[in-house]
DNA sequence: ACGTTACCCTA
DNA sequence: GTAGGGTAACGTA
């Protein structure tokens, strides 16, 4: 070994987590996370190039109790539990550092910064330069003439004089800075309010910490105060920041000759991970044939090749398919064409409506629907595709009910991560599991005014694109599918909750719900007589007409002519002109805010609602078939779409009137049924806060009961503003509030609201450790979990920025609270279209709103589906806490209530 | 014709 | 403070 090469020391620890969370989640195809490893193997193929032939060690921390634990017992108490996912990659990473050949250490109870520190020192006494490989700061106490670091994930290094320069201190006083500042991570006390560059300041100052706590008396200001209060704990401090020099490591630098690889190990484990070009550089790899990157799409033009292909797809029990067709909402569109898939890389394409210049004979769209009727309503044969819920739509008004539908890709990737492919859309998708390009309708039909329908494209150009698509679905299935299973309960999730909603939410969408258009014409009627007084009386009160609805003009009229003070500014820094500003604007004796405050009110009503939805009623079926979408909320929640019917008013008697034309047909009524502050039940099972199920245990109002204990009063004794600040509290709580959020809400000062807080938690105390761990839980793995399993990452939740990662934490709080009651209601819906499905009742499901169900029921099965559907929803889920239903009965949708 | 901004409706 | 969708105005094509 030659004497000259400097020892290499690599801290795998540091880079472990570092790995972990700043690369993405890779994995192999059957889920097995690898991000960590190969971040970890990568620098180490890295390092043992850049320093061939020197001694090298590769040192990990075993773990349990060490003399730090002994000096201050909650050192490290802080730490969250390591990630399942991170975890399992450590004894990989430990197999193919052996396999390498580098000396691997693991010293028990010895942490790995002591053992890289003693060994320093050993080198340092040989006259050996020294490497330390590191992304921990701490270790530049360690930094000599003889000693440097280097960062290889940043690929930078460090010598005394970068010491200097990056920390503003000696490598000698590193400990002392360190001391001052603390480490919330280990959970090491410092100064509070004293970061890198206070401590920086102070120490060269006065040219020690011994020095610093000699003089606290002299610091001045806050922070001096803080030093002042801190001072007994700094030398503790010290002393844990401390690295050891002297540990039995029971090893020496003789010991630390680098071997040469195992490349039969290293080749297994490298397939094993998936790591193709470390494994095309070692040769000889053995890849299996794949199946063509690109299908071979054919036209299927006849009734003999059609047969053939569903014959194929009966025998392997499983069809891919895609529905094309006309542009527009499902309930109008016509079908153009189907794509059908068995095999990855074999496509079909039967167009059935290609009606161009020079189209061929195709065969009708019933003719198809004759031939593959059966297969298609056979639950034995799997059906794959993507958004199968708009096939199904499609199919089932033509009479066929699509069955076996096992493997949606929009929703197995949601389900996978919600966030992670932003729109679920096909194209998305591709590109993140399969690094593939897809082609889309609208590069071959361009888009908006000018798109072209599917109808008026070129057959093959058309088969292409969409046979390639099916094709791609049929691949995407065979990677999401695996990651699904290996990846905590997603595949329950998936298969027991989203699956098979899918039917249950094509149903409701096609049943659609009866609106009264006269009704809502009357109502638009009057909404303009009263916008017409109203913007008499505001262009009075302005001394002049200008138009109502525009902020722009508005603006200049409040701030600039009538000289209003511009209470706030919007995002783009416009002076606001919003609902909360001209309230106060109001309550200061202005007459204009109030008038257009009315007037906007109105105009609300009128365009979102009683204008349009008579516009959305079908022609065909005289009611309206919003579109629920299942992938597109962040925390499992359903959104309704063309027309919205999840944000219909409540709030206001006003508004109340349009769900007066929600209505039910002669003979029939509407059922509403809705869980009762669901949310707060589910963080009172989550949190096992024994104070707040006792308050639902009790049956008590729940926002009095709250208020009664932050207040301190019996429950007979809380006035309504009491209970108005519990309410806002409560759902503080379920929003990760913030104090200021909270006094904002209230009206009432950060400190008080402060207050507020820490008096609930005090009487909850479970909530406040629920919280807590919410968030250390996040921070650690990334993601949080609903009851169900369903999962949500948060990749902002260890931002550098502030803002970002607050609202992440904010996200984390609310996601299992919200995520869980959205997967108990979609439990419960399929539970009640089991009931509607399987009974003789005449009764449908045509609504959900998040926490209430509204089925339209024959008059004389009321009772019985009252009855079933309350049962249903109470049993969707077995909490700590009892869930509750309320159910109302009516002839439209605000009589149910 | 299309995208962005401000505003406001729901749980 | 969480999660959504829709409309009108307005600036840019």
């Amino acid at each position: 070994m030659a004497a000259d090469k400097p020892l290499l020391l690599v801290d795998g620890s540091s880079y472990l987590f570092r790995a972990f969370h700043a690369l993405p989640d890779l994995r192999t195809l059957d889920g097995f996370p690898t991000g960590a490893i190969r971040g970890v193997i990568g620098m180490l193929r890295k390092l043992a190039n850049d320093y061939e032939d020197s001694p090298v060690a590769v040192v990990f921390d075993v773990g349990g109790k060490t003399f730090r634990n002994e000096l201050y017992p909650d050192y490290k108490a802080n730490r969250p539990r390591m990630a399942d996912d991170l975890r399992v990659q450590i004894q990989p990473i430990f197999d193919i550092i052996e396999a390498m050949g580098m000396p691997l250490l693991r010293v028990p109870d010895v942490e790995a910064d002591d053992v890289i520190g003693t060994l320093a020192t050993e080198a340092t006494r040989t006259g050996r330069r020294t490497i330390i490989s590191t992304g921990d700061k701490d270790m530049a106490q360690l930094v000599s003439e003889h000693v440097t670091l280097v960062n290889t994930m940043s690929d930078s290094g460090l010598d005394r004089d970068g010491v200097v320069e990056k920390h503003g201190v000696v490598p000698e006083l590193i400990v002392d800075y360190l001391a001052l500042m603390g480490d919330t991570v280990d959970n090491i006390p410092g100064v509070p309010g004293v970061g890198p560059k206070t401590a920086a300041k102070w120490l060269n100052l006065y040219g020690s910490l011994d020095e610093v706590i000699a003089h606290s008396g002299d610091i001045k200001g806050k922070a001096g105060e803080r030093l002042r209060d801190t001072v007994d704990a700094l030398p503790l401090s010290r002393e844990l920041a401390t690295i050891r020099c002297d540990v039995d490591a029971d090893v020496g630098i003789a010991d630390l000759v680098p071997r040469p690889p195992d490349e039969d190990k290293l080749r297994e484990y490298f397939e094993r991970y998936e790591f193709k070009p470390w494994l095309d550089e070692l040769g000889g790899a053995t890849a299996e044939p794949a199946p063509p990157e690109t299908a071979e799409v054919a036209v299927v033009l006849n009734r003999a090749e059609l047969d053939r292909l569903l014959g194929r797809a009966r025998q392997a029990s499983k069809l891919t398919l895609a529905v094309e067709t006309t542009p527009g909402r499902f309930m109008e569109v016509e079908p153009v064409g189907v794509a059908l898939g068995v095999e990855p890389g074999d496509a079909a394409y039967v167009p059935v409506g290609h009606d161009c210049l020079g189209a061929p004979a195709q065969l009708g769209w019933s003719e198809f629907l004759e031939a593959a009727g059966r297969v298609l309503e056979d639950a034995t044969v799997a059906k794959t595709g993507q958004d199968l819920k708009h096939a199904s739509n499609i199919l089932a008004r033509f009479g066929v009910e699509l069955d076996g539908i096992g493997n949606d890709t929009m929703l197995e990737s949601y389900v996978l991560d919600s966030v992670g492919a932003r729109r679920h859309a096909l194209e998305d998708v591709a590109k993140k599991y399969l690094g593939r390009e897809v082609p889309t309708f609208e590069a071959l039909a361009g888009k908006g005014a000018k798109q072209v329908p599917m109808n008026q494209i070129d057959v093959q150009e058309a088969a292409d694109c969409v046979g390639t698509r099916a094709d791609l679905a049929t691949r995407l299935h065979d990677t999401l599918r695996p990651r699904l299973d290996s990846t905590g309960r997603l595949a329950e999730v998936y298969d027991e909750i989203d699956r098979p909603l899918l039917a249950v939410l094509s149903r409701m969408e096609r049943q659609g719900t009866l609106v009264d258009a006269g009704l809502l014409a009357e109502q638009s009627r009057e909404l303009a007589d009263g916008m017409e007084v109203l913007a008499a009386q505001a262009f009075e009160a302005a001394g002049g007409s200008f138009n109502l609805g525009s902020p722009k003009q508005l603006q200049e009229i409040l701030y600039d002519k009538l000289e209003m003070p511009a209470l706030r500014k919007t995002q783009k820094g416009q002076r606001s002109t919003a609902e909360p500003v001209l309230q106060e604007l109001a309550s200061r004796g202005f007459e204009l805010p109030g008038i257009i405050l009315e007037h906007r009110s109105l105009s609300k009503l009128k365009s979102t609602y009683t204008d349009s939805l008579p516009q959305e009623i079908n022609q065909r079926t005289g009611r309206i078939h919003t579109s629920y979408n299942q992938a597109v909320a962040a925390t499992g929640r359903l959104s309704s779409a063309d027309p919205n019917l999840q944000n219909i008013p409540i709030r206001t008697s006003e508004g109340r009137r349009i769900r007066q034309a929600f209505v039910a047909p002669p003979g029939k009524k509407l059922v509403a049924a809705d869980y009762s502050q669901i949310e707060l039940r589910i963080m009172a099972h989550l949190s096992g806060d024994a104070g707040l199920l006792r308050a639902f245990e009790s049956g008590d109002d729940i926002h009095r009961a709250t208020a009664a204990e932050v207040f301190g009063c019996a429950l007979d004794d809380v006035s309504d503003d009491q209970r108005r600040s519990a309410k806002a509290i409560n759902f503080g709580l379920i929003y990760g509030m913030s104090a200021f959020g909270l006094g904002q809400q209230l009206g009432v000062t950060r400190r008080v609201a402060e207050e507020y807080i820490a008096r609930y938690f005090q009487r909850y105390p479970g909530v406040h450790v629920f919280m807590e761990r919410t968030r250390e839980q996040a921070a650690a793995d990334g993601f949080v979990e609903t009851h169900f399993g369903r999962r949500l990452y948060l990749p902002e939740i260890r931002d550098r920025n502030r803002m970002r990662r607050q609202a992440a934490e904010r996200a984390a709080i609310n996601a299992p609270m919200q995520g869980t009651a959205a997967d108990i209601i979609k439990r419960a819906m399929v539970a009640v279209d089991a009931f509607c499905q399987d009974s003789d009742l005449d009764a449908a499901m045509i609504m959900q709103v998040h926490d209430e169900l509204v089925l339209e029921v024959a008059e004389d099965d009321v009772a019985k589906t009252v009855t079933e559907v309350t049962d249903r929803m109470r049993d969707a889920a077995d909490l700590a806490v009892e869930l509750v239903v309320d159910v109302g009965v009516g002839d439209n949708w605000d009589e149910a209530h």
